[in-house]
DNA sequence: TGCATATGTAACCATTTGGTTCTATATTCC
DNA sequence: GGAATATAGAACCAAATGGTTACATATGCA
C-alpha cells in the first residue's frame, strides 16, 4: 500500500506523457538495456535519452544498476500496475455515480415513505 | 476501437499529470459541473480553471454542452478506461517477457537438444 | 599505459505550460 | 433596456520541458 501523494502521481503521468519515454519503458520492461543501447534507437542525442530515462527513474518506472562501465535500466511492472490502479479508481468514481442513480430510482419504485423526495440537493461542495 | 495515435496518448497522460485536472475529472465523472462552479473550488482564477477543462476536453476526458448561459462539463468514462487499457498493455509487455523466460526454462527441463544453455539473464532483483 | 566506450553533468536555447489580468460576448432576469 | 452572471479569448509572464553541445569521469581492453 503506497499512498505516494499527489506530487508523485503528477510524476507518474508526466513520465507517461511522452512517446519516447513510453517506448523506452516498453523496451526495458521486456529486458534490461544500457542507456547507450537505448540511445541508438532514437533520433536524438545520448544526453536527451539519458534525461528521459531519468524522468522514468524519478517516477519509479525504472531502476538502474551499474554493471561495469554501463548502467543497466530495467522496468518496474509494479509501478505500471500502480498507475493502472489509479485509473481504475477514477473509473470507480464514475460507477459510484451510477450506483447512486440506481439507488435513487429503486427508492422511487419503493412505497416511498413520507420522505420529501427533494432530488435536487445541489451538492455545491464535496 | 480507436487506435488514436501516439499524439493523442501524449495528450491523455499529459491531461492526467496535474492534480487540479485529476480532481476536476473526478468531480465531473460524478456529475456535471459548470466551469464557474468548478472554478469556485480552487484557489485560482476562472480563466485558469477553464484552461484545465480545455486540456481535459482536448484529451477527450470530458465533453461540454451549452445549457443556457452555462457550459456543463461531464466526464467520459470510456476515455478513462481507454487510458487504463494502455497501461494494461504495458503490463502485458512485461508478462510477455516472463512468458519467454518460462519458455526458456521449460526448454531446459526438457531433454534439451545440443542447445548451448546460456542462462545469464541476471535477475538481480524482483 | 593509453585509447575507446559509457556515463554523468553543465550550460544553453526554444517552446510549452500554468498561471495572471483584461476585455468581449451571450444569456438571464428585473 | 440594463444589470448581473457565465463563458470565451487575448496578451502577458515565469517556470518547466525537451532538446542541444561540450566537457569530465570511469571502466574495459590491447
Amino acid at each position: 500500500m503506497q499512498v505516494q501523494g499527489e506530487a508523485h502521481t503528477d510524476a507518474l503521468f508526466h513520465a507517461l506523457a511522452d512517446q519516447t519515454r513510453r517506448d523506452i519503458l516498453r523496451r526495458v520492461l521486456t529486458r534490461e538495456h544500457s542507456v547507450s543501447e537505448l540511445a541508438g534507437r532514437y533520433d536524438m542525442s545520448f544526453a536527451a535519452v539519458r534525461k528521459h530515462v531519468l524522468v522514468l527513474e524519478r517516477a519509479g518506472f525504472v531502476t538502474r544498476q551499474k554493471r561495469g562501465r554501463e548502467a543497466l535500466t530495467r522496468g518496474r511492472p509494479e509501478t505500471v500496475r500502480s498507475a493502472a490502479l489509479l485509473l481504475q479508481e477514477l473509473e470507480a468514481q464514475w460507477r459510484g455515480r451510477i450506483a447512486r442513480i440506481d439507488a435513487l430510482l429503486s427508492q422511487e419504485d419503493a412505497p416511498s415513505p413520507a420522505k420529501q423526495t427533494q432530488t435536487r440537493t445541489d451538492h455545491s461542495k464535496e
